[in-house]
DNA sequence: AAAGAACTACGAAGATCTTCGTTGACTCTA
DNA sequence: TAGAGTCAACGAAGATCTTCGTAGTTCTTT
């Protein structure tokens, strides 16, 4: 029931929230190897980050063990969402139709891709009669 | 020709573009005045910001009045499709399919917002043939 | 039991962001 | 021409972000 009015994550800790997201409860030293490669980020670098971000709420830790785990605390879907959202006003003052346009043409989504979102609009309009 | 590699703007650097982008070319004065109601920024804090921007080369500045006069280099969908594409990389492992979902249940787009991206689907539908 | 490896905690440094006070120059007006 | 108002410039402060060195603890291995 909580879990709201986590803090937009800064462009460290959304790389360390990817790995959370894809790997599932992690260590320190899963998610510094998983971003050695495209960060070159450090242990204590990884460590310090997701002290701060504990603090901050938005992973949790599960410190059972010697070795502490750690977990996203939102999923993905929300944390993008926010993401999305927060960009909306800050960027688009609002209008999602712009920013869906420059999203489309910005990477080329595919056909099947296409498709979903085409499902997505029908649903829309459905429910606004 | 140049234009290219802007940092991305910062929060508040994002607040003023978007005055800019609205009013076209505009005194501090003008961007303070702007602001004023939705952020409370002062007088010298927009001048300040206004300043680095320009060194960034975000804005550019016509001096040849005594009071200056600044206008934004990039335009609104340059600078908004930038962002788009630096979000869909960073949150999104280059998903636009993702992104474009969660823009448009999180913001309810119109019915007429709706008509349009149904638009450019299709036709991004016929370039791929 | 001793040495080495792995881990957490802590602090600090350097960078960036944002805000604002102060100063000096210019302009307008009484 | 004196005073008030407006402006750009500058510096600094406080906050946040990111990185990393160091120290102390626990675990493993020999």
């Amino acid at each position: 029931m909580p879990n709201q009015d986590l803090p937009r994550p800064t462009d460290a800790e959304l790389a360390i929230l990817r790995v959370l997201w894809e790997r599932g409860p992690s260590t320190v030293r899963d998610v510094t190897v998983a971003l050695q490669k495209e960060r070159g980020t450090g242990y204590t670098t990884a460590l310090k980050l997701m002290q701060i971000m504990t603090e901050k709420g938005l992973v949790q830790r599960n410190d059972s063990q010697r070795t502490h785990v750690y977990e996203a605390v939102a999923a993905a879907e929300v944390t993008q969402k926010q993401l999305v959202t927060d960009l909306l006003e800050r960027a688009f003052g609002g209008s999602a139709q712009q920013l869906v346009m420059q999203a489309l043409s910005s990477k080329k989504a595919s056909s099947a891709d296409l498709v979903e979102i085409r499902k997505l609009i029908d649903e829309m309009e459905k429910k606004m009669k």
